[in-house]
DNA sequence: CCGAGGATTATCT
DNA sequence: GATAATCCTCGGA
């Protein structure tokens, strides 16, 4: 077991990361190194290049607009946990829960860059595809969005509420990214909520990133804040 | 490459 | 009863 001892393992990001205003943490969590360790003991790890901001009951794209439930709940809580929760009946999504505890706001983690583990990610996801293209496809995009991230993470609803400074789960420090590498748009499928949370820019993403959910903005962010590049023209609200 | 349509169920109105 | 912080497959260019 030696072997593979040879460096330090970084420190998981400590609380006062997240008890930061919820655009500061979506911004500063790109770059970071997601790490998941399985029951097996595997551990899997990949960098944060998509992120996006959902915060106050104020925000209607929010799962806290519809104030403090059972299953919104998390988002209230201290800063630094999971809120894990079930979309279209069948996707998990994974945010980390921000800003001071009382104060609704998370951030939802859409795509990484795999690191470690791959081999293990694809399998995850490549044991639903049925075809041999769906299987490359799936190696393609391992975790390039946010219900195929957490299918490569291994991550359900028994991680909702999982403290992200470990054991089974945690985000370390990474090799921080420059601001002009970072792209902004507005958030992914929140069409139908009403302006302007629709299309406020709180979306994040590494600029050029082959990694970033595919047929999503992933070009830089010009000033009438249209993209130039890798873009989807989506109209009609 | 792109767009259309289906899958599938917890949650809220 | 309607909707949803999505993804996959299939058909066409």
């Amino acid at each position: 077991m030696a072997q593979s001892r040879s460096q330090a393992q970084p420190e998981p990001l400590p609380r006062s990361f997240y008890a930061r205003a919820c655009l500061t943490v979506a911004r500063e969590l790109l770059g970071c190194v997601l790490a998941r360790r399985l029951p097996d003991g595997m551990i899997l790890r990949g960098r944060i290049v998509e992120t996006e901001a959902y915060v106050g009951e104020e925000d209607k794209a929010c799962h806290a607009r519809a104030g403090r439930t059972a299953r919104t709940d998390p988002l209230y809580g201290p800063p630094g946990l999971a809120y894990v929760y079930i979309t279209y009946g069948m996707h998990y999504m994974l945010n980390a829960v921000a800003e001071p505890e009382g104060r609704p706001a998370a951030v939802l983690i859409r795509a990484a860059e795999p690191l470690e583990g791959m081999e293990w990610m694809v399998d995850a996801r490549g044991a639903k595809a049925k075809t041999v293209s769906a299987r490359e496809a799936a190696s393609r995009h391992v975790a390039a969005g946010p219900a195929r991230l957490t299918q490569a993470f291994g991550i359900d609803l028994r991680l909702n509420r999982a403290d992200l400074r470990g054991p089974t789960i945690w985000i370390e420090p990474g090799e921080p990214v420059r601001d002009t590498e970072v792209g902004t748009s507005a958030r992914i499928g929140c069409q139908t909520a009403a302006p302007p949370w629709d299309l406020i820019p709180w979306r994040f993403y590494v600029i050029g990133n082959v990694h970033v959910t595919p047929g999503t903005p992933r070009g830089p962010t010009t000033k009438a804040g249209k993209t130039r590049s890798g873009t989807k023209q989506r109209a009609r609200p």
